[in-house]
DNA sequence: CGAACAATTGAACCGATTCAAGATGCGTGG
DNA sequence: CCACGCATCTTGAATCGGTTCAATTGTTCG
């Protein structure tokens, strides 16, 4: 049984760079042309907590999948209000939105010790029209993009929200082999708030409720989910279907 | 001086399919490559009002341009709430959201007489993986989209939400040569409510208010930005850039 | 231990929704 | 052409979910 996602996890200290990309690209490369992508992947000195891998406006070079740890995306509007867009997990990409800007829009922020490969956006491109596989892995990572933010654009109650907001991280956490059950949240209850658009208070009694109603136990930032299929039903499809 | 898009925009019934996707591709092909991209295309008969290109659950087959008029995109919760996920308008792409899961993750639905370009994606895959500059743009589109619904997931005020609409609006209408102050909005109150998560009521009380303020002058679904500048303070940065 | 920060809890408040009614515009047929 | 009926839009008043503000408790770390 997997344990909490506090430590590395084990699939990832034990597997080269080929296997980090099979878990980033969902449905695979034939063996020949991952070598080739293993070519271009640069790793990084890992990250301290709050540390930045790249600022919104700064000239878009790289994209980024998570080696370990978490990290969040974030933008500030004309006001200097931060808004998290979202929480990126072991195994998964950002910085995918600069694309087209030619900069990035959002800054990405380390949550606790956390690591991340590098992959240079021109040599992707260049890969990307030798390898057909490759191309279409990317448009599908791009198309799955899409999809998580036009979920996210629907609104509900805030405990659907929160209820969601957690399968997610369930699900998110099971495909990369983590427990889907006990879950370590990383971010403080002010960034949930804020990247589901609620008030830290509103996250506190939300999280008070569900343990109440046994949807979950939750202490500090361990989070048990003790009956699943009532907390979908709460959720209803919100963000993770 | 363009006027009201209530009629086929002149520079889309006379120019070719071509001028059409160099509408489409931001910053555009080379001719020879143009010519390939023409011969995937085939071009649908108009719909009428209220008539769904496709509809959810569907095979994925097709990305779709927006040739004449508008459609809205949208899903259905589980409830059976309607979510409309956006509207485009002519030169837009929509359907890139199915990539991922093969199948239509939403419902296309026509406003008023409207006519689109279909683009099969396995050519369309083919194609790109030809030509380096189509796979650019294609990621370029996507990054783009990504974006769109990155911006509607940061909360605003019901009043900030509705000026930013307005101004996207605006935006998109003038980057494809049309007004960028008259604006024929084609969707009823009901529609804009539902995409901006706001109650009907909410927008029409809204716009009497924006109108009393001078920032705009609207009856029925004619609207006319008559403070340009106050509008966009009032939106602050929401939506539209 | 004590300072600094994070999380919790309670009470007043507010923006937006809901519900209900009325106004307006539009297509149809007499 | 006007009268009718329907759908959309507008307007007002009551209500509610979630925020804000303020105070307290809990946790971490030098």
């Amino acid at each position: 049984m997997p344990t909490q996602n506090s430590a590395l996890a084990p699939s990832y200290t034990k597997c080269s760079q080929c296997g980090l990309m099979k878990l980033c690209l969902p449905s695979g490369l034939d063996p020949q042309d991952m070598i080739q992508l293993e070519n271009i992947i640069e790793l990084s000195t890992p990250y301290n907590d709050n540390q930045s891998v790249f600022h919104a406006n700064q000239t878009f070079e790289c994209i980024y999948t998570v080696k370990s740890g978490m990290f969040k995306t974030l933008v500030i509007d004309v006001n200097g209000n931060e808004h998290i867009l979202g929480f990126h997990l072991p195994g998964e990409l950002f910085g995918l939105d600069a694309i087209y800007p030619k900069k990035y829009i959002s800054s990405a922020i380390s949550l606790g010790t956390s690591s991340v490969c590098a992959i240079h956006y021109t040599d992707l491109e260049t890969l990307s029209s030798k390898l057909p596989s490759l191309q279409r892995q990317l448009f599908c990572l791009m198309s799955k993009e899409v999809h998580t933010f036009q979920s996210l654009t629907v609104e509900h109650a805030a405990d659907q929200k929160l209820a969601g907001f957690i399968l997610a991280l369930s699900v998110r956490y099971k495909q990369r082999g983590y427990s889907q059950t006990r879950i370590n949240l990383m971010m403080p209850r002010r960034d949930i708030a804020n990247h589901l658009n609620m008030a830290a208070e509103t996250v506190s009694r939300l999280f008070k409720r569900f343990q109440q109603e046994g949807l979950i136990y939750i202490q500090r930032s361990d989070l048990q989910i003790t009956n699943m299929e009532a907390l979908k039903q709460l959720a209803g499809c919100a963000s993770y279907c």
